[in-house]
This record gives structure tokens, C-alpha cells and sequence, in this order.
RNA sequence: GCUCCCUUCGUCUAGUGGCCUAGGACGUCGCCCUCUCACGGCGAAAACACGGAUUCGAAUUCCGUAGGGAGCACCA
């Protein structure tokens, strides 16, 4: 009886792609608010479109809501296995006279809304079979579809949490089709329908669906079922400001995994998109539960910015204990063929860690970490050219000569053995020695500070590589 | 074409009639730190789409204009 007055609300996907960005803030926003309300957030796959709709794209949406860690209550449940609900729901509109059988061929439809939209009107169903039919009993022959009798008087006016009031004029809702002539319900039809049956409170979804409301309200008031609350979110866009598609780059969340970030900051950055808490810009996902408010969901539709995105995918990643980090990043240098021995897992841990400023992605992470990994490094020309010349050699053997004589290998003495070097050979600045080494050691210019990867390293290691660079 | 919606720095946003010479963040640029690259610190450039009206006073209210988006399917 508590849960009476609990909110229940719900992500409906259709299986017909991938969970993509705007989708997943979509489930997101539903997932935030149930939760902070301690609601219900139900799972539903609309798939009343069999031609699009396949298991695989389900499969890959609940991989989505998986790997986002937003997990359902109840569901997910199948349209396509609800059928003899919308059947009944269907008949009792016919029967009460708030539907009728619409005889008019795909063909004739198609020509008449040219012929409205060319004379600049508004393409709708002229209501030709609205009279017409017989109601029931009337044995024909013939195929139809079957319309929602729409009400055509007065305005219809809602209140929506984000938006504010929108007003409709009934006159520019048309007869919509609710059961194609193959009996299958459509969309508008399906979703009221499951709404109500599930006992949906809030309707939070996308705006593209704005002009949808309005007939679905009618479905309400025709069904005689209380209608819900209404929250239409702004769109996510691409930086040209067009929808997002494939040529704006990664679109399934999905892949966002394998470029390596980090689903807590894919739910911060996604959550930033159209909501704020003040200047916070970093939460937990207990933090966006916590303070989430559909209030505050602004109205107009904000562009996708990856850099920002990877900038907070990288303060997650400094959250984390380096064990975590460790963890998270094992696979992708794996991905990238390198074994990592559990054995020397506390070399690993730091290596991976001794990066994590320079990195903002996982991915990123295992690629500048991998050096510590791999037996030889990947040597970058320019800076083999321009640092293990005659006189960096010259300064590498006798860094060599003297670590290979040190008896404690931590970075506080091997500082003080690179020092005593330095001034040996009386070089000035640091920058001079250091940079020979570091090319030895990582095969590029930039990494750690020099004494951590040293300390890291390993002496065998670091003298190995030594030996490398010299037969250069 | 018709209907509905939207409009603050390049981007995400704060702002609900005086606290706004419009705040924060990403990005950009400069300086500092410095063994490289980062991180970090400090600083800079950068916005109320436009025009009216209401008001002592408007980013904030109202009306237009312009621009953008969505819908108008036997798709969802």
C-alpha cells in the first residue's frame, strides 16, 4: 500500500539499433528520479515493429543498461507478448463507438495527404470512413485498419514538468490508426496501453515524442484511464548542432566502453547534459540520485562534447584506488596482446598508476602505460635521433656503470646516483641526462618522472634496456 | 505548408525583476611549477539572437521578428 503513491516509470527502447547517447540520458533521467524517489523503473522493449526490430539490437540495449549499471526493477517486457491486451483494449473502443474500421488503401491515403500538403494544409486523415462504417456485425469482405475517433472540439492542454503548459487545439488531431489492417496495434496505441496497464506515473522521454502527447492524451481520456504526468527532455545533439548519427563519431554507448571510459563518468557527463546542481561538476551516482531533480531539467537541446566528456571520464579515473585503476585497465592492454603476470603485480599496479595524470581514457591509459610491459619499447625515431646520439650514449654508459654498482633500488638512491653523474660530467641541466635515459627506457620523450620509471622499472630491466639503447 | 517546442561565452550550464561591471566548468591562450609530458596553481579572451512594450529598474515578464528543432506514416 506504500507503493501506491510511489512513482513507477519506465525506458522504452525499440530494438530497431543500438542504445545510443540520447537513449541512454533518456533511461538515465527515468532511472535517476525513480530513484531518488524511491520508485519503480520498469524495463520495456517496444517491439511491435517485427520487420526492424530483432534480438540482437534488445541483446545490445541491455548490454547498454548493464555496463551503465542502471538496473531495473521490473521487466524487461515484450510488446510483441502483449498482444491480447491491446486486442481487448482495441474492442472496447469499437464497441463503444470511439473507434471505427477504415477501409481506405495505403494508396488513396497517400495521394489525398499529397494533395492537402499541396495546397499548404496540414496533412491529416480526412475522416472519410469515420461515418461510414457500419459498426459492428457488419460481415465485409473488404481489409481495414482501424482509427481512434478522435475528438475534434476545444483545446487539450497538459502540464509538462519540463516544458511548463502546452496547449493543442483538437482540430489538428487527426484519426489516428491504432490497429494496422493485419490487426497488429501501432505505437501510439501500445504505449498507452502498457502505460496504463503498468501503472506508469511519470512519462519521461524524449521530445521528439512532444507531438505525440496530445494523442495519447485522447487515448487516455477515451480509454477512461487517469493520465499520467509528462516529461519531455531536450534532444542531444552533434557539435554541427544536427541530431547525432554515425558521422558525429561513437553513437552506442556502447562503445564508449571499448574507447575506455569509465560508465560512472559516461552517467556524470550524460547527467550534465540539460541538468546542473549548482556548480557541482563531478557526482557519484549515489550524488546524481541523491540530488536529481526533474525540475531542473532545462528545455532547449544541448550539443555532445567529447572533450568535456573525457575530461571527467579522466577525474573518475583519479578517483579510483590504483588497485581499481589496475583493474579497470588490465583488459585494454590486453586488448593490445600483453600479458600481464599476476605475479609481478605490484610493478603492474604502479606502472598503470605512475601514467594516470597523462591519461583520460583507459585506453589511453594502456597505450602510454604499455611501455613498462612490452620486452623492448616501441622506439620513436625522431627522439632516438635526437637524444641517443654519440653524446647521450656517452651519458647513458655512465649512468649504466653506476646503477649497475647500486645496492638499493629506490628512487631516493637512484637520485642520488643520477645526481652524482650529472655533476661528473658536468652537465648543466638535467634535462640532458634525463632525456637519454628516458628514451632508453621508454622509447619516447615523454613519461613519468624519470626516478619513478627508474625506481618501476627495475634494475635488471632498466640495464637491459641500457644495453638496447647503446647498440643503437 | 501546417502545428508544437526551443534560443545566456565555441560547448555544458548558473541565473525565476534590483545581489549581474552576467558566475562556474570544458576547450583555447598566457604565466608559474618543472627532468619530458601531464597534473596542479594563477590569469586572460569569450555570451543574455534581434526589435518593441511593461516597470523607477529586465538575461529574468509580455508581444513581435529571425534562426533552430520536432511532429504531421498501416515507424517507433
Amino acid at each position: 500500500m506504500k507503493n501506491n503513491n510511489r512513482v513507477r516509470v519506465r525506458f522504452a527502447p525499440s530494438p530497431t539499433g543500438h542504445l545510443h547517447i540520447g537513449g541512454a540520458r533518456t533511461a538515465l533521467f527515468n532511472y535517476l528520479f525513480a530513484r531518488n524517489l524511491k520508485g519503480t523503473f520498469i524495463l520495456r522493449i517496444e517491439d511491435t515493429d517485427r520487420e526492424r526490430s530483432t534480438q540482437e539490437y534488445t541483446d545490445f540495449i541491455l548490454k547498454g543498461m548493464e555496463w551503465l549499471g542502471m538496473e531495473w526493477d521490473e521487466g524487461p517486457f515484450h510488446q510483441t507478448e502483449r498482444m491480447d491486451i491491446y486486442r481487448e483494449h482495441v474492442e472496447k473502443l469499437l464497441k463503444e463507438g470511439k473507434a471505427y474500421r477504415c477501409y481506405c488503401l495505403p494508396e488513396e491515403l497517400e495521394t489525398r495527404r499529397k494533395a492537402l500538403l499541396a495546397a499548404g494544409k496540414k496533412p491529416k486523415y480526412d475522416g472519410k470512413c469515420r461515418t461510414m462504417d457500419s459498426g459492428l456485425g457488419t460481415e465485409d469482405q473488404k481489409p481495414y485498419c482501424i482509427r481512434f475517433k478522435a475528438p475534434q472540439e476545444g483545446n487539450l492542454t497538459f502540464n509538462d514538468i519540463c516544458r511548463g503548459e502546452i496547449t493543442f487545439n483538437r482540430e489538428e488531431l487527426d484519426d489516428m490508426i491504432i490497429a494496422r489492417t493485419d490487426g497488429s496495434p501501432t505505437y501510439n496505441f501500445t504505449v498507452v496501453v502498457d502505460d496504463v496497464t503498468m501503472k506508469i506515473t511519470h512519462v519521461i522521454r524524449g521530445d521528439d515524442h512532444l507531438n505525440n502527447t496530445p494523442r495519447q492524451i485522447q487515448l487516455y481520456e477515451a480509454l477512461n484511464y487517469p493520465i499520467p504526468h509528462f516529461a519531455h527532455l531536450p534532444m542531444i545533439l552533434g557539435p554541427d548542432k544536427q541530431k547525432l548519427s554515425k558521422r558525429h563519431g561513437a553513437v552506442s554507448v556502447i562503445e564508449y566502453k571499448t574507447y575506455g571510459f569509465l560508465p560512472e563518468a559516461m552517467l556524470n557527463y550524460l547527467a550534465r547534459l540539460g541538468w546542473s546542481h549548482g556548480d557541482q561538476e563531478i557526482f557519484t551516482k549515489e550524488e546524481l540520485v541523491q540530488f536529481f531533480d526533474l525540475n531542473v531539467v532545462g528545455k532547449s537541446p544541448s550539443v555532445f562534447d567529447i572533450e568535456k566528456c573525457k575530461w571527467v571520464n579522466h577525474q573518475h579515473m583519479m578517483k579510483l584506488t590504483h588497485a581499481e585503476l589496475f583493474h579497470a585497465t588490465k583488459p585494454y592492454l590486453e586488448e593490445m596482446g600483453l600479458e600481464i603476470d599476476l605475479e609481478a603485480n605490484g610493478f603492474a599496479v604502479k606502472a598503470v598508476c605512475s601514467e594516470r595524470e597523462r591519461a583520460k581514457t583507459l585506453k589511453e591509459l594502456a597505450e602510454i602505460s604499455a611501455f613498462y610491459f612490452r620486452e623492448e619499447p616501441v622506439w620513436d625515431e625522431k627522439a632516438v635521433e635526437k637524444w641517443l646520439n654519440d653524446e647521450g650514449k656517452q651519458r647513458l654508459n655512465a649512468l649504466k656503470d653506476s646503477f649497475a654498482n647500486l645496492k638499493i633500488w629506490d628512487e631516493a638512491s637512484i637520485q642520488t646516483a643520477f645526481k652524482e653523474i650529472q655533476e661528473k660530467l658536468g652537465i648543466k641541466k638535467m634535462v640532458d641526462l634525463a632525456q637519454p635515459c628516458r628514451v632508453a627506457l621508454t622509447g619516447t620523450t615523454t613519461s613519468p618522472g624519470i626516478f619513478e620509471v627508474l625506481a618501476i622499472l627495475g634494475k635488471e630491466k632498466v640495464l637491459k634496456r641500457f644495453d638496447r639503447a647503446l647498440a643503437f
